[in-house]
DNA sequence: TTGTATGCGTTATCAA
DNA sequence: TTGATAACGCATACAA
């Protein structure tokens, strides 16, 4: 691997008008400028990033700390932060802190993995990455989790209540208001909800979403619609089979994600009542499955390639303000 | 950031000193290691791994080529490449071709992502990983795909006909004996398939493992159960309909893929032909929309963690041997 | 046991 | 327009 050096010397300049032709800042003639590029293709050289960002202290990388590689967000949202990062001459150092394997999918305990955050940050921040962006399993304040390091950091898929924190995120509210209109617009008059558990966030700006969607149509809240769940399959079953078994029978489910909604609607076959004839089942989240489902689900597509995208453009351009003058 | 100049003077050492006992090689006087280690503490230091790299031309980071995070396949294997690596001691950078996006999820225009692959490759490996990891979208020869550089590379979820690189892969063959095996031991005798494309490796090899599964129990091959699809949805539909309709119907459809084997369970709901009390299903991939299916699927889980494992293993044992003396 | 000094491959200042 | 040279932060050969 011919080094800067060798490139100089074949070419009878000193090294730094090799890294003049290289970076272009600094006017060269166009004698050696040509002759100079001539044995950098010649000899194939490849400058060492390693070395420039020792010297620039800058490495055009940034760290994705991502909660669980394997969680059905992830995916997408990495895809977009790395979209935008490409096209930013950004590579991205990933790394994954598997809870979900290591709570045994248990959300709640989600915060237990807290011992596991400080040294996989430490060791990425010695990397030096020149910013961070840490991605949630679930959207929830995770304020403390990280340990406070001098370089910029974007929260996805959760947040902080930290005043200057940035953090990306879809909203709920708005999603939630959305699904319930579309059901409305459809015919719908009887609408239940199965809901997450009952002290997330989400939970509640989705139950407000719906609230005041039924309130700006003129359609009566019922609390006996309001079934609490817990973001599991099984609870979406259970919770089903109840509202299924209520006079009258709601004519529309809005499950508050596709696990509970595909629960729900494994219960409407189970006594055979018809999806979407006899009654309409809505999901969030557009996880893979929802549209192999038979009858499909109709479920709300959650902006995540976005997210990412807005996430590292947010990083980025916190980055370039940061940058001294 | 305190560098180790700073440590060093405020221990009264030299930086040589500092270094002796952070890396803990050389012997070191307890006294002087206590104090060195103690101002360390108070000041806060953290290594520059980047200073460090360059010196010891060694990054313990690789990178990790994913022609699409998004794909199924894709998040466990990234999943099992970071558990070994973290392990290790290694960090991952990661590299996405989108490849799925950008051939609209058509599968066999998957080379025409030829010229992304080269500037990718370059720009990590000016990075100065210390090795490569190549993870397809789907198990076919890449030969020529990547260009060649100086650094070990382990090839997953593909392959070369290259005779000495590393690649990791599962075994078609094996996993289709045993479904066909499984399908003949709980009593079907009719065991219908739906094929991927013809000319890829997986059907093949997918095919023989069936073809001798039938053979070992002495059940005759009959050329008419064999349907062709193309890996999608509606192939398995169109296909199991065929199935569906000949007289003997076949009492099993072993799908090649589970995206045709929920296409064939559609079929076989829509004819009121009911899974598994009349037919059995099988596919392949255990693609996570598989469990929710109702009536839910029986398919083979691809051991995507442990390929990941493998891959890096394979990677980290090559680097190792390849370091001189 | 400890220190001095050099170099890893760059960039960029200053002088020529 | 070009070149000599000093950093960047660390590891290590060699000397003391």
């Amino acid at each position: 691997m011919p080094n800067i050096k060798d490139i100089a010397a074949r070419a009878n300049v000193s090294t730094a008008t090799v890294s003049y032709v290289l970076n272009g800042k600094k006017s060269v003639s166009e004698k050696t400028r040509a002759r100079v590029l001539q044995i950098i293709e010649e000899m194939n050289y490849q400058p060492n990033l390693v070395a420039k960002s020792l010297k620039l202290k800058r490495t055009q990388t940034i760290g994705v700390i991502v909660e669980d590689v394997t969680s059905f967000n992830s995916s997408e949202i990495i895809d977009g932060i790395h979209e935008y990062a490409e096209e930013q001459g950004f590579s991205i150092l990933l790394t994954n802190i598997r809870v979900l394997k290591r709570i045994d999918h248990f959300y709640s305990k989600a915060d237990r993995v807290k011992e596991l955050i400080p040294p996989a940050v430490k060791e990425i921040v010695n990397k030096q990455v020149d910013g961070l962006i840490y991605v949630g399993v679930h959207p929830r304040d995770v304020t403390g989790l990280i340990p406070d390091m001098q370089i910029p950091i974007v929260y996805s898929y959760c947040y902080t209540n930290g005043a200057d924190d940035y953090s990306v995120n879809y909203d709920d509210y708005q999603a939630a208001y959305e699904s319930t209109e579309y059901l409305i617009r459809t015919g719908h008059k009887t609408i239940a909800v199965i809901s997450g558990v009952m002290n997330s966030v989400p939970t509640k700006d989705r139950f407000n979403g719906y609230y005041q969607a039924l309130n700006d149509n003129n359609l009566i809240f019922d609390p006996a619609l309001i079934k609490t769940g817990d973001w599991e399959y099984e609870s979406g079953h259970r919770s089903a089979l109840e509202l299924l078994n209520m006079s009258p029978c709601p004519d529309a489910i809005l499950a508050m994600n596709d696990n509970m909604a595909a629960g729900a609607v494994s219960a409407c076959h189970s006594l055979g009542i018809k999806v979407p004839d006899d009654i309409s089942v809505v999901g969030f989240d557009d996880r893979e499955f929802s549209s192999y489902l038979t009858p499909s689900l109709t479920t709300m597509r959650l902006p995540l390639h976005e997210m990412g995208i807005e996430a590292i453009r947010t990083l980025i351009s916190v980055l370039n303000e940061d940058s001294p003058v």
